[in-house]
DNA sequence: TATGAATGAGCTTTCATTCAT
DNA sequence: AATGAATGAAAGCTCATTCAT
């Protein structure tokens, strides 16, 4: 069989499944290193010791479905990282708080991920990758109606609000670049401070 | 003339002037459409028009040059807008305001420019530009420790509240992307409510 | 394999082995017959019939690599050609006569592979290569040394006299370029005889 | 006019004349500086303060003249140089050691000169400007008939004498590129005490 | 006399991908 | 499953030269 694309993860034998995680690893540590653009097969090859990038060619179709499958291996680590997280929550304010922090303490202990999965998103140009964002957003938003309709949060504009949100925890990677030893907790904290007195329903 | 980096614009000639002009604008077009990495010498004189990539490194040093000088270009364009308004800005909070809505305005009136400046800012890699965003995460924290001095503001970490509220209105340009329709005085409406619930001092 | 750079001789594959070698020839050539200056990768890959320069980057990593393989080539050339004449010296003058001759005669029966070292060696810029000349004129300076301990040479300023002599060696080349059929053994039996007069201590 | 190739000197205006000058003269020490290969109008124009290169293609016809222009240069000033020197010369070996001693003195005061033309010479192609450098050899070699002639030389082939003598001489810049501080006087001495040694008509 | 503007050709290098075992 | 070999396209950049004042 010339081609792997396509194939359902069982139908792959061993040894290629842990090829595949081998170049899927050194391709998020590049793309987190060297940046998006300078992402290439060579630099990939030679960052994980591989003799050829045939060996890439070989088991990812294209590019395009190397980046992918790099994209999904984080966004399949930090889903499975947040969802035994949020189970603790009951109403919406908790349950952003669970978000915002969990997402900030999950970014200090996987900074290349991050960093490699936000490259990936802006570096195939703005918005030309929805069905990989576009989840994420949804899930901060539907918190946030969640709490509105209960009556816990005021009246906004949830997208605004949640995309303002999706954002700022995002925004953490950046500023780890210039400062590494930034407390993500304590950044986490500002922030649901932050998102809780802007959300929550005004006192009379 | 051999070099046209480091002149004073006064020292160039009319059409040469013009011609840097002509190229920067369709850099910052070609960016905004086709995105930071699929920019090239050759998409750019094909979409101005011109005979050849070789006048662009006639009239540019560098790519990186014609780079800078887009960026500039926008950069340039923003201060002066937002100079004008910032004005009539008296007390921290109502500053803050003018320059939510200002940048708001602004990007709702200048797509491409602001896309074009988002991408060169991430598309050089993160955190590689330092001297060109961090003065606008700047602004606004000096707004905040302002309003902090003056007791208007609560007690906050100055530094994640205006990344936060940078990245918010920076985060326009992206959702154009997928909804062009959107209501942009609205949307920093919603920003500048939700920030002055989120930094104003509680009420006793 | 991405770079064969560094590698062993034997660690490459036969048929790499045999393109790397087709291609330092042709290398040699160009250099030897278009000059230094005018050696590009275009006329190496027209003139040994490759399909295109690519080919020349995937075996060399790079121009300056391939000019550095083509000269070591040379050198390791005449290095066997001299090694085998010079274990018939015993006194330091009969050494100088069979390095001046076996110079001349390997200058003689591989006019290309002298001119294009010589091409390499000045095209690079003078003096920059001092890896590469000069050991070679440390191995005539040796044998002058030599000859002065055993009394055999007069005083003098050995280097000097050895630069002397290996320009006078590697003029040669030039010499053919303008008059193809100079008898090169005469020549070597002239420059013998031009400096071993010279070096000789004087009679009483 | 447009071109002023061709004409003869008196034919050029103050100005032109002087401009030339100065263009030939930074010909000579980007081309002593940086290398003839690495010499080219823009590095020229630099060097010298020109706005653009045009200055220098409308005052020489090609790259081509420019640098036989900046190899004329110097050929006349080592010519009227020495031309005073060889009035002193009676006999054949007093010719040639005042050769060989101004050649090297000339050398030690004008380095960069001296440099130029060799790297002119040399970079063009070996053997591609026999009228430049075979009149010098012919110099030499006319002494070295001369003093075979009058008897005070021995039975040689002046023509690889000759090639030795001035190659020895043209060695001198390269040795001062790895050893600025050389004494060129004594290797000038150097050279005469082993050519007069060499050539002179053996003692009875 | 001088200049800015423009140009086509050339350069080396990097790119992802395909061929053929 | 893996590999060496090969490839056309594209990139940014520099070259000497010409055009038009």
């Amino acid at each position: 069989m010339l081609v792997n694309e396509g194939l359902a993860d069982g139908a792959r034998s061993v040894t290629g499944t842990a090829r595949r995680a081998q170049i899927v690893t050194a391709t998020i540590e590049v793309i987190a290193e060297a940046g998006y653009g300078q992402t290439s097969f060579a630099r990939i090859a030679e960052y994980a010791g591989l003799s050829s990038t045939r060996l890439i060619s070989y088991h990812f179709k294209s590019k395009s479905e190397l980046i992918a499958a790099a994209a999904q291996e984080v966004v399949d680590t930090i889903s499975t990282f947040m969802a035994a997280r949020m189970e603790g929550g009951t109403d919406a304010a908790s349950m952003l708080r669970i978000y915002i922090e969990g997402t900030c303490e999950f970014t200090a202990t996987h900074r290349q991920q991050m960093k490699a999965l936000i490259e990936i998103v802006l570096g195939d140009g703005i918005g030309d990758l929805p069905d990989t964002d576009q989840p994420a957003i949804g899930h901060v938003e539907q918190i946030l109606l969640m709490g509105q309709a209960s009556g816990e949060f005021r009246d906004f504009d949830s997208r605004v609000v949640a995309t303002t949100i999706q954002r700022a925890v995002e925004g953490l990677p950046f500023l780890l670049e210039s400062q590494p030893d930034l407390d993500c907790a304590a950044y986490g904290r500002e922030l649901v401070t932050l998102f809780e007195l802007g959300t929550r329903r005004s006192l009379p």
